[in-house]
DNA sequence: TTGAAACAGGACTGATATAGTACTATTTAA
DNA sequence: TTAAATAGTACTATATCAGTCCTGTTTCAA
């Protein structure tokens, strides 16, 4: 259904708590209770958001996790590549039965597109506004024409 | 990785496929070679793409398949919700650990809007453009801000 | 110096979804 | 009546995902 994983829903969930307190640090176990998760599943992000380096995290004790950035500044993209790795709609048909005919070929390079424009959709939006309630449907994201 | 599933790819394949030879009626032997997949498999993406209506079937001897409407007017969001069911992006947090928080459930209403972009994207493509080459990227589909 | 708090990394398990296959029934033309 | 072809369903294997756990390392503080 074209849909991100569980994960990536948490990792959003993890990183809107975390950008709302910018600056701070916070435990892992602290994150996990304000998201209403637990624990080792909160631990597991953390550990990929780090590696790319979308917060910082310090050990010891009173250590933990914070963002730098202002959650303006971080966009949806980001936090989707970090668990899932890069956004992409096929990969592609080219590992299965690829048809014989070249029509066919053209296929790859439209999925390529479209897969550009889904991912330029998601860098624009921020954590920012992912912390807000979504505007009215009306002026929702739009995409422009195939054509265009 | 935000991907559609591999049937669903092959899905495309077959209606690019079926829908070059408008009116015309062809078994699902003769698409499967065509497109160089399995029987089995292209069977079954037709028993869906007939139940969605995007294709005919016509059984018994010289049966098959046939596509009326014009390649044009078909859109990949059509086929990828015969095969795969509505284009969501999450289902949500709602059914797991939902933040005790109301910032949280914010995020729910983002991710109707963005999987809503998506949908609408998917809707501007037809099978006609898909049986193209992909025009140059610079001129990709596009996506209006989330504040627009 | 030692102990506890906290992250790092990897490995493992179970559940779920996907992909692929097979079988039986039904329809239809010759 | 027979063969070609789809319809429907059920099954199996595989891969991915989600979740958990363990061991090691770092750091602060007593």
């Amino acid at each position: 259904m074209l849909r991100i994983s569980k994960l990536t829903d948490y990792a959003i969930m993890v990183m809107v708590e975390l950008s709302q307190s910018r600056g701070e640090v916070i435990s892992a176990q602290a994150l996990a209770e304000r998201c209403g998760l637990e624990l080792p599943t909160v631990s597991k992000l953390l550990k990929l958001l780090t590696r790319s380096e979308l917060v910082q995290s310090f050990r010891g004790v009173n250590g933990g996790y914070r963002v730098n950035r202002p959650s303006a500044d971080i966009s949806v993209a980001e936090v989707i590549a970090a668990i899932e790795g890069p956004i992409a709609m096929t990969e592609c048909s080219i590992d299965t039965g690829l048809c014989q005919q070249e029509d066919n070929c053209n296929l790859r390079s439209n999925w390529q597109r479209i897969s550009l424009a889904v991912a330029e959709a998601m860098q624009q939006v921020t954590l920012a506004e992912m912390a807000r309630p979504a505007p009215a449907v009306t002026d929702s994201l739009k995409i422009a024409t195939f054509n265009a």
